[in-house]
DNA sequence: GTGAAAGCGCTAACAC
DNA sequence: GTGTTAGCGCTTTCAC
């Protein structure tokens, strides 16, 4: 049996345990049943606009609010998304970099306009299909993931599935479900393009290409060198991980390892932190001896020194690109991926002028 | 009336509405009764061990989640959790300060650890007590407020309410809520002895100490600075934002006017960020002519340049503290305000040794 | 060991 | 215009 009802002010063990108002205490008090009441608070015309008021009053000085639960048990219906961003079990990393946390933020922003909830949780990247629980288990409408790290399969099968779900990340061949997200081939070629222009020829890529986003920024990269006729050199070439604290590492030995290059293109503006931390450690200018490129254009990237330059995501527009998409996949909506322009701010680290 | 059962497969207008899969369906299947199911899913000694493995088994194979809605309306139970990060309506800036974000996380972790899920929201920074709704709407429990910005009052309304509540924050006079922070009096303490200590003199605080946290830190500032015999000067405190937008022009125009300071604590890493680059724009080199310290030690303050001289806040801990804060009250423990140690990490903004 | 039935708080036919 | 009633998907007495 669920715990009796305590009468108002029982001591049933929580002193802070207030007995949350229900529907049939706000009809009592204002002499009607539970039915108008609820119409009432629905805004029904069927009801006595008199009546409504009087309860809607009522209710709003009691602090009455709806219980949530038993009217979406009620309404088969439920307005909460969860969005889910993948960690690191590996490293025990958690995904800490500005960029993902911004668009997080930009979902909850289109969330709210649109009188929706969001649940927030964590997912193993390596199990990025376990986020099918929140839509199986009904506490969610459907899934906004954070990335597709390096589980594209794991992807397809959930949206085989029919599990409603947007992923944000880049568009890949044979993709099933449905992607959102900035154009990473072009950002990789306008990086790249960039560089070359101010006279950079031996440019380095620090990046994952395991990753789809990754790989299709490294697709930019390699073409925009073929335009110019130089050589794509994997020995400039850094599989750097996302994470810092494994990042670090391995890019300080790169620094220090490959001092032939005079641009880097770097997937993220921490990556882009670290390359110029690196560099400096070795004795080398940023961006005199080396340019540095970012990709994000996080909130912070005009404050580092030298300020990025780097390749701007659209976060603004991402949260409600995703949310739409997610939606109208739910109206039965085909939906297909889309991808989003970018731009190169640019700032010192790898100026306008060539060098 | 609910929209009526679609059998599985049916066009009923959305394509991707795929009908959830229920306790019934199971029992069907396995030829059992709806409460044996429930039962063998729930782990019960009552059912046979044999029945109990076959019903696992074949939810598992078809996927079944158990509805928590209806599970939660049945057992008066919600493991939900509402984390509420306030913004400033008027600048429409959003909350992007990696600090709050970073603390988001480590709520995240903390709840989920737990079996816990985080309902994430943002709410108008000037009217903090909408947060109660969550709890009002039992869609969660509780609620941990991210900062307590300029609604102390507010927030001691919603406690005297009952609601569950545990703020981020510092420690008031005549506080009636539950708050955990960092020791904010002692972090402005350590940045400000640190400066004197290193031959500074003419020390600046950055800060809008109408916020209970920046207020604690500049009692500390204060005082250290009286135990150093040196003089309070307002002409060298400076009321900035923690929103990037606004603080921007008003530290450029602070330290255009006043260029006679050394030494400057800030109240964030961003505000630091933001101070260096505008005494840099005065042409002031840091931390050659003027040493500064931020607050919170962000992941990326050791990435800048310089790399940030810091107080370092509890963010991994806090989490755990804040969760275990929340689900004390709900037991009905009558916990106080908590108030964690805070230290200085020592970089190149404001160095160890005197200038 | 298992099934039938009641009920969590709400909404929406269906009466009146 | 309002009350009565059934039922959303689940858990748990209570029978057997």
């Amino acid at each position: 049996m669920p715990k009796s009802k305590a009468s108002p002010g029982s001591a049933d063990g929580s002193a802070s345990e207030q007995r949350r108002l229900q529907m049939v205490d706000i009809a009592r008090l204002a002499g009607v049943s539970v039915s108008t009441v609820s119409r009432a608070l629905n805004g029904s015309e069927l009801v006595n606009a008199e009546t409504r008021q009087r309860v809607a009053e009522l209710a709003r000085s009691l602090n009455y609010s709806i219980n949530f639960g038993a009217r979406n048990l009620r309404l088969q219906e439920n307005k909460t998304v969860a969005v889910v961003v993948p960690f690191d079990a590996k490293s025990r990393q958690h995904i800490s970099d500005p960029f993902f946390l911004s668009i997080v933020g930009s979902i909850a922003d289109a969330l709210t306009d649109r009188g929706y909830d969001m649940l927030l949780s964590r997912v193993d990247a390596e199990h990025l299909d376990l986020a099918s629980h929140w839509f199986d288990s009904g506490k969610a409408i459907g899934v906004v993931l954070i990335g597709q790290w390096r589980h594209h399969d794991q992807l397809n099968e959930m949206a085989a599935r029919k599990l409603p779900l947007v992923v944000w990340g880049g568009e890949m061949p044979q993709q099933l479900y449905c992607s959102v997200g900035g154009d990473n081939v072009l950002g990789g070629t306008l990086a790249t393009r960039h560089l070359l222009q101010t006279g950079r020829r031996r440019i380095a890529f620090v990046g994952d290409a395991h990753l789809p986003e990754v790989w299709l920024r490294r697709q930019g990269y390699a073409q925009a060198l073929r335009e110019a006729g130089v050589p794509v050199d994997p020995a400039l070439e850094l599989a750097a991980p996302f994470e810092p604290g494994v990042a670090t590492g391995v890019v300080r030995e790169f620094c220090a390892a490959q001092q032939g290059f005079d641009g880097v293109v770097c997937c993220s503006d921490v990556l882009a932190l670290l390359t110029i931390q690196a560099l400096r450690g070795v004795g080398r200018s940023v961006p005199g001896d080396v340019a540095v490129i970012g990709y994000d254009d996080m909130p912070l990237a005009a404050y580092c020194e030298p300020p990025l330059t780097t390749v701007h995501q659209p976060v603004a527009e991402a949260g409600a690109e995703l949310v739409e998409a997610l939606l109208g996949q739910l109206r039965g909506e085909r939906a297909g991926p889309r991808t989003m322009p970018v731009h190169l701010t640019l700032r010192d680290s790898a100026p306008a002028t060539a060098s």
